[in-house]
DNA sequence: AAAACGGGGCA
DNA sequence: TGCCCAGTTTT
């Protein structure tokens, strides 16, 4: 039995053929669902994926949408450049190849968000077509396997590793395989604690001869990240219709590219004077609420989360300058939205950072205690 | 706090 | 081609 042959095997016992991208297959579900998987764990996507099918059952649906309304469906899943990507991938099928998703490799994986392991597993999975992938499961497995060291980031360990996969990939039962490998990766050579008994390729794995399961992969060389500061300014703002936060959408690219947040000061201004310069005046009430971090793979992000507020107002409209050179809206703290967390679980009307949710499901769950 | 995850984009 | 960038969850 070759390496194939043996996960083939496993697969036809183990495989799991309820989740929602494995029901009435189409290439535009196989995409979505591995973009979604790309960063995300499938508990997690399930739900995603279904309220973004239901917004955009199609191609033709996702490329006539805002991208707004894409970030939004996308708000908590991280990485919105996907998001991104895939919207634009969505006009270039739409107006390049009429809706119909591309089915030969080099058109997969020319779309924005696509590279050659997403393309490989859409046209293996949707298609049937022969192609290797190489995702985060299948290198745990290879590397295991073929007990090959050193940081799977490195282009010498990466190329080995496709060689690899390329040399497994089977010529017929190709969706199967590459949906067992993935499985395989995700339930049974897991990062953790491996569950080799159960294993079909327990008798060929190198590691697992060895002992040293838990070797593999290389992990990446460590880095001391660097940490930034930044002050969330919250501009409460409460009338007869509730009370209301100030968010403004950041710039398209760059972190949260796209996504509503707070208004940053810089740790070292001055808070007052910087409310002078772009609201007119200072606050009344400045409140600091505990400060926090956020990290991201390249530096950790301290945030000082500062309420601040002017008091009670009559007027309907916020009546401050409002400085800036982006688009700003008021967030209706005590509306449906904001009782993420609590009993009501409504979609997000918004594209929000997570640690901006968190704000925002915070104060609303204060308000409502009071 | 560390680790994991796939791809884009730019020198 | 080699580096840096990007978010969140899990361990």
């Amino acid at each position: 039995m070759t390496f194939s042959d043996h996960v083939l095997v496993w697969h036809k016992k183990n495989a799991r053929r309820d989740l929602p991208w494995q029901q009435a297959v189409t290439p535009y579900r196989v995409w979505v669902s591995e973009v979604m998987l790309q960063q995300t764990q499938v508990a997690t996507v399930t739900d995603y994926f279904e309220r973004f099918m239901a917004r955009f059952p199609t191609v033709r649906r996702l490329a006539a949408a805002e991208l707004d309304e894409v970030l939004a469906l996308w708000s908590g899943l991280g990485y919105y450049a996907r998001a991104r990507n895939l919207h634009k991938a969505a006009g270039i099928i739409h107006a390049r190849y009429d809706d119909r998703f591309p089915d030969t490799f080099d058109a997969v994986h020319s779309l924005p968000g696509i590279g050659r392991s997403t393309a490989g597993a859409i046209l293996a999975l949707a298609f049937g077509q022969r192609h290797a992938i190489l995702d985060g499961n299948v290198k745990r497995v290879l590397t295991r396997h073929h007990a090959i060291a050193g940081w799977p980031g490195e282009t010498a360990v990466s190329n080995r590793l496709w060689a690899i996969a390329e040399a497994h990939t089977p010529h017929r039962r190709i969706a199967q395989y590459t949906q067992a490998m993935m499985d395989l990766g995700a339930t049974v050579c897991t990062r953790t604690r491996p569950a080799c008994p159960h294993c079909p390729l327990r008798e060929s794995c190198l590691a697992h001869a060895n002992g040293e399961q838990e070797r593999f992969p290389t992990k990446r060389p460590k880095k001391t990240l660097p940490v930034r500061v930044t002050i969330f300014v919250m501009v409460m703002h409460q009338d007869k219709h509730g009370r209301f936060l100030l968010l403004e959408k950041r710039p398209a690219t760059g972190i949260w590219g796209g996504l509503w947040s707070f208004p940053e000061c810089a740790p070292e201004a001055d808070l007052d004077a910087w409310c002078v310069e772009r609201f007119g005046s200072a606050p009344n009430s400045v409140a600091h609420l505990p400060p926090f971090r956020h990290t991201f793979t390249h530096f950790h992000l301290d945030i000082r989360p500062v309420l601040v507020a002017w008091g009670e107002t009559q007027r309907q409209e916020f009546p401050y300058i409002m400085i800036s050179a982006r688009e700003t809206i008021w967030y209706p703290l005590d509306g449906e939205t904001s009782m993420k967390g609590g009993a009501v679980s409504e979609l997000p009307l918004l594209g929000l950072a997570a640690p901006v949710e968190r704000l925002l499901g915070e104060l609303s769950r204060m308000e409502r205690r009071v």
